[in-house]
RNA sequence: GUGGAUGUAGCUCAGUUGGUUAGAGCACCAGAUUGUGGUUCUGGGGGUCGCCGGUUCGAGCCCGGUCUUCCACCCCA
């Protein structure tokens, strides 16, 4: 077979072992908070049925969901002939792959749910740590296979949730080491009531589209944009402060309550926004900024309340956590009336932020502890029990193999990080006097296996 | 999906208007040093110049296509 130059796909990485320490920093250290604040972990599989996830992301969405094409011979077993054939690629989407790779973790825990209703007692708080893929165009910060860290109550109403996630989101980030960014918050029935008061319910899209452009196009900027896609001079002069809302989230939320005074959708939107920034006034967030940001538009398909976007102030990226709740996600796999609300750590972006600050530490990158380097066969004989009592001390330990030189043994724990070394030569197993290195001093001394594993510990 | 850049040794990068055998630093291997690493010195290995095609007597350099990475949109973690 002739060799083909290796390479993955497009927005998809290898993982080498200094960085996988330092991944698994980052989702030790979620993981961690996720379950202080009472969350379990589950799995779901890396495919789902096609028919499980189209449809739940908006038309863009859509396009961007890995599918899987069917296996054996898709044309003929697809049930292709003559009739059903077309050239219209969605039409003929579900004969070829009726599998795809997960594009969050939303949606299948939706599924999850539906599925093992009777097992479940509510509510029911989990949390997943697990790849998603995207088909987007890759970019910095942007690949098409991410890990997602997500923690979602469902049966809960309750927007003591809503806060809680505020305090998960400041406690993992504070504890990543993070030192300045903000958890932004919005909710989907002040946008309602912003589209309510002038009748525009099918643009919120656009309106909160054009807001978000104020500080890079100014006032008129968006009032022109605005103009173009149908909205009336009537309209703006209503919603305009809505779009110059600053100050305070006490002055932004009375100056809503104004603007929003005929529509009983948008009040309840400030009520419940008033209810978690209050929990959260009496249990004060350690690192993050609260902000509320009516901007803040994502996941219109199905958020019905809150919405949660975490960014950094620290360095350029996109934002490095979303989420939200929706009343009725398990509604389209047939449960109805079961309220959810979560929210999502994007694992590969903290990282980039994290590379970029320089916030990993150390000890990271620190794998074995101490490395036993002989000088022959018989060193070895002696030193192979040794490093097994070392193990049964909790002490990671390695003996190097096959009798290299000293100085490759040496250059090799100097290579992986390995603070400290153990010399066995003739002398040392005749006087059971071991030189214990410390690679960082280069101080050595002349210890018994005892005192060694006492320095150790 | 639209538009724009990029690609030379494991890594970071030089490489003149197209002209002999494509270079440097770091890394790697060996020796100086047969019981001791990180410093130093000496030597060495390593390249289909992203890939395919075209122009030319001649292409790392020019042209077309393609892939990768990156940037701006769109959207998002």
């Amino acid at each position: 077979m002739a060799s083909v130059k290796p390479s993955v796909p497009k927005g998809t990485r290898d993982f080498s072992p200094a960085e996988m320490a330092k991944r698994n920093y980052i989702f030790d250290t979620i993981k961690s908070v996720f379950r202080k604040y009472g969350y379990q972990q589950i799995e779901t599989p890396a495919m789902e049925k096609l028919s499980t996830l189209m449809g739940k992301y908006g038309e863009e969405g859509d396009k961007l969901i890995f599918k899987i094409i069917n296996n054996g011979d898709f044309l003929a077993d697809g049930g292709i002939n003559e009739s059903n054939i077309t050239a219209d690629s969605k039409k003929m989407l579900p004969l070829i792959a009726e599998k795809a790779l997960r594009y969050d973790l939303t949606v299948p825990f939706a599924r999850y749910v539906v599925m093992h209703q009777n097992e479940i007692s509510f509510p029911f708080k989990r949390f997943q740590v697990q790849p998603v893929w995207r088909a987007d165009r890759p970019q910095r910060g942007r690949y098409r296979e991410f890990y997602q860290c997500d923690a979602d109550v469902v049966g809960s109403n309750s927007l003591l949730n809503e806060a809680e996630f505020v305090l998960i989101y400041d406690e993992a980030l504070s504890k990543l080491g993070l030192r300045d960014f903000t958890i932004k918050l919005n909710n989907r029935k002040i946008l309602s009531g912003i589209a309510e008061i002038i009748d525009k319910n099918d643009n919120i899209v656009y309106l909160t589209v054009a807001i978000d452009k104020l500080d890079k196009i100014g006032l008129d900027g968006v009032i022109k944009e605005l103009l173009e896609k149908g909205f009336t001079n009537a309209d703006i002069e209503k919603i305009k402060p809505v779009i110059l809302l600053e100050g305070s989230n006490e002055a932004k939320l009375a100056s809503l309550r104004d603007a929003l005074a005929k529509s009983e959708t948008g009040l309840k939107g400030c009520d419940e926004i008033e209810t978690v920034l209050n929990y959260i006034a009496n249990c004060p967030t350690k690192t993050a900024k609260v902000e509320l940001d009516i901007t803040l538009a994502r996941g219109l398909n199905y958020y019905t309340g809150a919405i949660f976007e975490v960014k950094t102030n620290e360095v350029a990226m996109g934002s490095i956590g979303g989420g939200g709740r929706y009343d009725d996600l398990t509604g389209m796999f047939g449960l109805k009336g079961l309220t959810g609300v979560g929210i999502s750590f994007g694992a590969d972006r903290i990282y980039d932020v994290m590379e970029e600050l320089n916030l990993f530490p150390e000890a990271t990158t620190e794998s074995t502890q101490v490395l036993i380097c002989c000088f022959d066969a018989d060193g070895e004989r002696y030193a192979f029990p040794l490093v097994q009592r070392l193990r049964e001390q909790d002490i990671t330990a390695e003996l190097y193999p096959a009798g290299a030189k000293i100085k490759k043994q040496l250059d090799y724990a100097n290579s992986k990080n390995i603070p400290y070394t153990i010399v066995i030569g003739s002398d040392e197993i005749q006087s059971g006097l071991l030189a214990f290195k410390n690679m960082t001093s280069g101080v050595q001394e002349k210890l018994t296996a005892g005192e060694i594993m006492k320095r150790l510990k």
